[in-house]
DNA sequence: CGGTACGTTGAGTCATATCAACCATAGTGG
DNA sequence: CCACTATGGTTGATATGACTCAACGTACCG
C-alpha cells in the first residue's frame, strides 16, 4: 500500500462522468477531494475483510478488485468485481453493519478512500445523488436475485458459459473477445460455485468445441452466440 | 381484487412504526394517504409479473406475499416473502427497469398501492427517508449475497435447515415454533432450490430425528439449535 | 535447484435429480 | 350423490452431474 502525494483531483478523474459522482455540485466534489486519501494497492492485498467496521468507502480509479464472501468451510464465493468508476464498501457504511464481504485486489489498483460522513451527508442533502445511489443498489440487488435463480437452477456448464459472457461484457471492450481480466481456475470456480476440476474440464470442452481459445489464464471468446445458447440466455 | 372504500389512514396503521415510513413528516404522510389505493387480494392472485413496467409500489398491510423469479424452464425461484410493514416493487420503480420478479399472494392480503412519483419525491426531498430506504436495500443486498454463498456451497439438507430457521424467525413469533406460513412442498423446494421429492424426503428425515413435527403444511420447530447445527450457523 | 502455487487428468463415489407409480383430498359437473 | 379430475404428497428405483481424491505435469521465483 502506497500513498500518492499527488492525488488526482476528482474534477479531472476520467471515471467520474460514468460514476455515481457524476451529478455532484462543485462544492461537494471539493469536499471529497479535501477528505479523500488516494492509495495504490498491489495484487493480492486485502482492502477490508468480512466483519470489519467500515469508517468509509472506496472509489476505484484503476485496477480490478474481487469481492467475495467466505463460506462455512473457508471456500470463497466471489460476488462481483469492482472496476474503475465503481465504489466498494458503501453497503456496510450505509447499513451500519460490519462488512459482509472481503475485497482483494486482483489487478494493481488506485483507490480513493472517502470517509463515511461524506456519504451520509450526500445521501441526506443531495436528492439526486441519493436517487443515483439507490439506483445502483437496486441494480446490484436485481443482479444478485438473478444470480440466485441461476445458481439454484442451472447446471455448472450453463453457469460457466454465462459467467464467460458476463466477463466479456464487463472486461473486454475493443479487445476482440480476449477477457481483460486474469483469473485463476480456482477463482473462476469460486464465481460459478463449483470445484476447480470441473471448471478445468468444462473450459477444455468449450475449447475443443470452438467456443473459446485458451492460453494460460488468457481466455478468448470465439463464439459468443454459441455460449449464450449454452447458457440459455 | 377488491377495493376498500374505508381505507385505513396511514396514521393509525400499526405497521407504520416499524416500516420505512416511520420518519415521515405529517404532510408527507398525508400526501400518501391522498394518493394511495388500498385493495384486498385473495390467495393466488398475482400483484405484478416479471417484465411489468411499474407505475408504483405497494405497502403490505396484512397477509403474506411470495416474490419469485421464473427460471429458464419455468421453475420458480422464491427470492423472499413480504409481510405486513414490508414494501414490494420499489426496486423496479427506483431503477426504472421492468420488474424482475413476480409477486403472488400466498395469504390473503391488504395492500396499499402508492404511485411512483411519491417515492421519487420522498427520496429526493427527505434525506432521512432516503437513508432509511438505502438501509433497507443494502440489508436486502447483504442477504442476497449471503444466499448466493449458501446456495453455491451448502448441501440441500443444510439449506433446508437454514430456511426453516429463517422462516421461524420471520413468521412464528409467540406461536411456539409453529411456522405461521403455509407453504406447499413445491414452494419449499422453490426456496431451497431443489426438487420437491428431495424436500419431502428431508422433511421426513428431520421429523424422524425429532427436529420438527409435521402436520400437513403445518411445520413445528422442535429443536432449533439442532437445525442450526445442521445448517452450520 | 528445490520449493510453491497452479493446472491437468483419471477413477471412484455420492448427493441429488429424474422418472414412475400410487395415495389422499377436495372441488366439479352431470 | 357419485364418478371425474386436478392438485398435492409420498415412496422407491434408477440415472447422472458434480465432487473428491490422488497423482502428476508445469512454470515461475528466490
Amino acid at each position: 500500500m502506497q500513498e500518492n502525494f499527488f492525488d488526482l483531483s476528482c474534477d479531472s478523474c476520467t471515471n467520474r462522468t460514468h460514476s455515481i459522482f457524476r451529478h455532484l455540485a462543485e462544492g461537494e466534489l471539493h469536499e471529497i477531494m479535501l477528505n479523500k486519501i488516494t492509495e495504490t494497492h498491489k495484487r493480492g492485498s486485502i482492502i477490508y475483510r468480512e466483519g470489519t467496521r467500515m469508517k468509509g468507502f472506496c472509489c476505484v480509479q484503476s485496477g480490478i478488485i474481487k469481492i467475495y464472501q467466505t463460506g462455512f468451510d473457508g471456500k470463497e464465493q466471489i460476488i462481483r468485481f469492482a472496476k474503475p468508476g465503481d465504489i466498494i464498501g458503501y453497503r456496510s457504511v450505509i447499513s451500519n453493519e460490519p462488512a459482509c464481504t472481503t475485497t482483494e485486489v486482483i489487478k494493481e489498483c488506485v483507490l480513493c478512500h472517502i470517509p463515511a460522513k461524506i456519504l451520509f451527508n450526500l445521501v441526506k442533502n443531495n436528492g439526486d445523488f441519493a436517487l443515483e445511489l439507490m439506483k445502483l443498489t437496486c441494480k446490484e440487488l436485481g443482479e444478485a436475485n438473478s444470480y440466485i435463480t441461476d445458481i439454484a437452477q442451472k447446471t455448472v456448464k450453463e453457469r460457466l458459459a454465462e459467467i464467460l459472457i458476463h466477463l466479456d461484457d464487463e472486461f473486454s471492450e475493443d479487445s476482440q473477445g480476449i477477457l481483460n481480466i486474469s483469473l485463476t481456475r480456482e477463482e473462476l470456480s469460486n464465481i460459478v460455485g463449483t470445484a476447480t476440476e470441473s471448471i478445468i474440464r468444462l473450459l477444455s470442452e468449450f475449447k475443443s468445441r470452438g467456443y473459446i481459445e485458451l492460453n494460460g489464464r488468457k481466455i478468448k471468446i470465439l463464439d459468443k452466440p454459441g455460449l449464450k445458447h449454452i447458457a440459455n440466455i
